[in-house]
DNA sequence: TGTACATCAGTGAACGCGCGTTCACTGATGTAC
DNA sequence: TGTACATCAGTGAACGCGCGTTCACTGATGTAC
């Protein structure tokens, strides 16, 4: 526990994890800097010592994320070698993984509005998580015979589009939500079947 | 055109109409009731005439999404038959088609936070059109041998899932957005491939 | 057709609230000597 | 080790603003006779 005086000590991730916990509590539009403030025993002002404003506070957040995103992209794609196969499907459990443990987090980099173009470093992090799904995507393409190959860029946008829309729509506990299954389950069979229409799954395996 | 005196004529629909376009250009938690009002040219206190509050417009707004959303997957899913095959890749293609023609609606049913259950009405309309996309599901799902045959409410959750994240991410075009493929060419392709990995398209057709 | 009146869709002013942000300040901390 | 002082992370009060909502009201409309 850090010590606490008239200094907090670590304020500034302090407010980063206020403002976490309140956008998976309320979603992004939800959050203010008045109630991180006080969650993190502060008076608002004191935010403006660590960041521009608000925006720049969820940007924050959003950048913590996509470097715990990236990093497990990158263990999963790993664990998953050298099986280009093996590691396509880690990383797409991969994504949702980080959306179940980090909701805050992945509200913050997804569904905030805000543009990763804001700052340089947002940017490099969000093109990071990206470029590991489409290099194994890429490494797989090479087992389709080369005639009627697809282009590797649109695997992962499918295998993306995919996990995120198992994400917003079976993963969030709206009350009176359909689930009809785990998300878990929905995006292993999703992506299963969808590996076994690219010829890269035995149809009876 | 309406008359307009005094009395508006048809403020509610008008208003409705406001908030969509709102809604579409800041998105629904930039929406708000007296931008709306202006836009309809009349005082903030009016909308308290024809509505509950805040929350009750927006309701209004995704109901009236959830009933166009409603018949067009019902006429895609019509065009498709008799192929159980046609009209299933009909109502995917549908689904994208909506979300572009009508981003206002699409945003108030799926990006507002608000709850179906908040209005019987808008429970029924919203069962409806998820009730067309697993009729078609089902029908799809007797084309498979029975002993091999996935549950069809599997098939419409991933179809589903895909063209939400497909709109999500492919489709909203802000400032430095990806957009590899054309978001329609994405999601046709992504079910191609799927339903080629349930056996029901030919691997080289 | 003309008048009296009930209905009701709008107005305009006001409310309390919480927001993001600013400012001059003060108390704690760390460093130089 | 002890004192003087610069640094700086926090305070507390205040700001202007726009929000959703309420209220008593008024002007237009439609109907009964």
């Amino acid at each position: 526990m850090p010590k606490r005086g008239y200094h907090h000590g670590n304020l500034k991730q302090a407010l980063v994890d206020a403002a976490l916990k309140l956008i998976e509590e309320k979603g992004p539009s939800g959050f203010t800097v008045a109630e991180a403030a006080k969650r993190a025993d502060v008076t608002p002002a004191a935010v403006y010592r660590h960041f521009e404003g608000r925006e720049a506070l969820i940007a924050e957040a959003a950048l913590q994320g996509h470097r715990i995103f990236g990093d497990l992209m990158e263990h999963a794609y790993a664990d998953g070698q050298p099986s280009a196969l093996a590691a396509f499907e880690a990383t797409g459990r991969a994504y949702l993984a980080f959306a179940r443990k980090f909701p805050g987090h992945y509200m913050a980099m997804f569904e905030s509005g805000l543009s990763n173009q804001i700052n340089p470093d947002l940017a490099l992090a969000a093109a990071r998580s990206q470029g590991v799904l489409e290099k194994a995507a890429e490494a797989l393409s090479e087992h389709i015979p080369a005639d009627r190959r697809p282009p590797a860029s649109m695997f992962s946008a499918h295998v993306w589009a995919l996990s995120h829309g198992v994400v917003e729509l079976y993963t969030r506990g709206q009350p009176g939500a359909k689930a009809p299954f785990p998300a878990e389950d929905l995006l292993e069979s999703g992506i299963g079947i969808y590996l076994r229409g690219l010829g890269l799954i035995k149809p009876d395996s």
